[in-house]
Parts: C-alpha cells; sequence; structure tokens
DNA sequence: CTCCGAATATCCGTCTAGGATATATCCATC
DNA sequence: GATGGATATATCCTAGACGGATATTCGGAG
C-alpha cells in the first residue's frame, strides 16, 4: 500500500517532496508539533500528547529514531541555540522544520485531509471533529 | 507513541469504543471502503487506490493480513453470498462492516479529522479540504 | 498453447513502534 | 547532605506492519 510512502533512497532531491520520504505517523506528529516552532525532543513528546489530548503518545524510542530519520532526511535541523542562557537547558536540542520539512508537512496533511474528507463523505464522522477546539 | 492506538486499555473513557484493535492505516482504509458496502479482497484493493487518487496503494500481503487481523477483531464479517450463482464470482470472498468494525471506523476517522484540525490550525492545510470533491 | 487478468493466499525481508533501560542534571524535600 | 522525581537524551530489544514476490486457480484473448 506505501501507505506511508515507505520508499528508500533518502537523501535525494532536495526540493522534490512526495516521492520518497517516508511520513510515518510518528514523523508526521512531530512535524505538526514543530510547525508550532522550534521545540526540542522532550518538549516534542509532551507538545504531541498536548495536541492529542492525551490519546496519542510518543514514546522515547520512537521519538528519537524519528528524530535521527528526519534529520538525515532534511526534515528538520538542529539549531546550534543559545537561548537566554545555558544553565540547565544546555542539554536541551532544539529542531526547526526545514522548508523541505514544512513541505512534507503540508502534502501529508493534505493526504490526510482527503481521507478525512472520504470518511466524511461515508457518514463515519459525525458534524464535529469532536475534541476541544482549541486553547486550553 | 500508540500512534495507531496500540493500547490494550483505555476503559476510562466513556466514549472511546475501542479498548483495543491497533487501526493501522491499513485498516482504516480498508474500513473506509467497506464503509460503502460489502465488497471482497480484489474490489478492496481496487478501491482503496481509487479512494485516494492512486496515491496509495494496497498490496496483495498487506490486504490480505488485514483482513484476517480485522475478522479476528471482529471489525468485518464474511458474508456467505449468494449472489445470482456460483458461476465465475465463486472465488471472491465478500465482506461487511460489522457494528464494532463501524464504530473503529469512526473513532479513528475522528482522530484523523483532529489531526486535520490540529494542522490546519497551523497552517498546514491551505483552504480547501483537499482535493477529490467533485467529480472525477 | 501461452499469456494475461481476476482473485485469494502465504512467505520473507525490511522497517517502524513502543517499552525498558541507562545516564546525567536540576529542583524540591527531608 | 542525601534522596527522589521530573527533565532530557539516547540505545537496545521485541513484536508487529508493510510490501513485494511468489504460488495457484480460473477464464478469456491472441
Amino acid at each position: 500500500m506505501v501507505i506511508s510512502t515507505t520508499k528508500r533512497e533518502r537523501a535525494g532531491n532536495p526540493d522534490r517532496v512526495e516521492p520518497n520520504t517516508p511520513v510515518t505517523p510518528a514523523v508526521f506528529h512531530i512535524l505538526l508539533t514543530l510547525a508550532d516552532g522550534e521545540s526540542h525532543g522532550y518538549g516534542i513528546m509532551q507538545d504531541v500528547g498536548r495536541i492529542t489530548n492525551g490519546e496519542t503518545r510518543l514514546g522515547p524510542g520512537t521519538l528519537y529514531r524519528s528524530i535521527q530519520r528526519m534529520l538525515v532526511d532534511g526534515l528538520i535541523e538542529e539549531l546550534a541555540i543559545t537561548l537566554d542562557d545555558e544553565s540547565d537547558e544546555d542539554r536541551r536540542r532544539y529542531y526547526r522544520l526545514t522548508g523541505k520539512g514544512l513541505a512534507v508537512a503540508k502534502a501529508e496533511a493534505g493526504r490526510l485531509a482527503d481521507l478525512v474528507d472520504a470518511a466524511r463523505k461515508r457518514g463515519l464522522i459525525s458534524g464535529r471533529t469532536g475534541n476541544g477546539g482549541g486553547t486550553r
């Protein structure tokens, strides 16, 4: 099914978005949180749980492995930050979306939107999306 | 991450319908096609490609293995069809959604809708839901 | 006859997911 | 001052999903 575009050949073309780059659910969740702005591993882990209202959690294994893969694929980049100080946050490694990462996120979001649309046509979604609209 | 609800016990939530049942992307696609009405394996394979405009294809390995799993989980059931006769379609095995399967499909569709909603809030989706809308 | 498409099914290799685990630091508590 | 929990990153191991190749059967076309 190539359900997540499980193509190999990473580190290939720079701007071509959809051919490769397996956007696994975990990767998409990370892309989603980073679309809010740069963050670090642990923060991403928490954000995923927050965005999905705790329904979806990202374990450390999947998290850091996905980050590694996304760095190789050029979806994200680590920023050599120097926040205000480096007292206790010097352990943190911050990541931000790259242009390619944003494009991949959009492509995957669009694909999911199509899927949701198909589900809605079949009456699988009752009017409202469901949970908390927003600010919490 | 339990990204596909690989959790066993969700006993706390009354509205969440699926205690177990890992809804993998492949399974969800099958649920989606069967929401249109009963079908058989090969037909499902083609429908998935049709619904997703060829972007997502379901290989036979994933297909039939998923069907097996879904039968065990009670998401679908095989109907002892009596089409007109057993001329050349006697090989076909038709499946239909069960009540549980429909509930799981709705739950997963809702979760995906939430995800898409989150993506839209972050500007990852340009205006319209996607393609597929109209005639094709 | 042979090849192709429909249709189902299984096997094998690759990869992802998730938890457990390890390490180190900071903060609050005792 | 010691201790425990949260923060933070990283790796290992196991289970399982995915995808293609393959096998088989049947009917129709070349």
